[in-house]
DNA sequence: ATAAATAAAGACAAAACTATCTTTAATTAT
DNA sequence: ATAATTAAAGATAGTTTTGTCTTTATTTAT
């Protein structure tokens, strides 16, 4: 569904969502430990999403580390996607024609796109915070390493 | 959703299974074009689906080509994900989790599962020749270039 | 000021994916 | 038999993805 990169930025951005606070940041070890990813690779990935995107925030130095902004985490989980660069899969036809159409449907598309439009329901309408607090709310897991 | 080689895959056995017959069949040359796929990829795609899974039949030599037995145009769409080795979308936790379980969901898990549900059933309970007849049936494409 | 801690940036490498081209084998038609 | 046609097989190459390592910049604590 998603490439491996965007995997470990959803995992850590919700995580990062529950666990971290403008007082207590999270340093990229703590992240790449919590959500079982390659550290440097990961490193990498929140870079980008704290650079380009100001999706989370970051501080250099003792102390220092990755949190989201009261702000960041009200934003629907499709901003990661977005970011990412891999939002495809909630547009594009499953057959991988050019343009997904009513006009010019694929054999899939009339069943596929009722399963499409819930996927895209699922990232537009729920916020990161959502899926952070489900950590804090039952037993529920970001990693089974 | 799907790499590159399982879109091919999915289109041209599809596309086969309507145009294709024992006595008519399909050169690589046609099928390419129709779907609108890179020749020499397409055949690499097509060997393996002849060979390995018995899914295309194909006879080599003048007037020959590919084609579809009635048996395999009975088997289910998953068949061809499965020869792939590209079913795991229909299995695998959203955010990359080792595995899926309700004893260690990840924060997607309860809203996602019905989604992923849907689209197995799609793969599991449609058979390549039922989405081959929905060209023949309306106004529906195999490609858009 | 200095040292320590931490993220940012950049260079590099391995693996997977996508694609092309050439040669070989099989089949058919003449 | 021979030539023509077609898929099979194999070699190779480009691109993208995934991952690691090193150096630099920033911040904090002493
Ligand atoms: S055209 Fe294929 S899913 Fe819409
Ligand atoms: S554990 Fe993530 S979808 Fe089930």
């Amino acid at each position: 569904m998603f490439s491996k990169a965007t995997e470990y930025a959803l995992r850590a951005t919700i995580f990062i969502a529950q666990k971290g606070t403008e007082e207590k940041k999270l340093s990229i070890e703590e992240i790449a430990k919590a959500i079982d990813s390659p550290k440097s690779f990961t490193a990498k990935i929140l870079q980008a999403l704290t650079k380009d995107n100001h999706i989370i925030s970051s501080v250099r130095g003792p102390n220092g580390g990755f949190y989201l902004t009261e702000k960041s985490k009200q934003l629907p989980v499709r901003i990661i996607l977005q970011a990412m660069g891999d939002e495809e899969v909630l547009e594009k036809c499953v057959l991988g024609l050019k343009q997904c159409s009513e006009l010019q449907p694929c054999p899939m598309h009339s069943q596929y796109k009722s399963i499409r439009k819930q996927l895209k329901e699922l990232f537009v309408t729920k916020s990161i915070k959502q899926f952070a607090s489900e950590i804090k709310d039952g037993v529920i897991f970001i990693n089974n390493s």
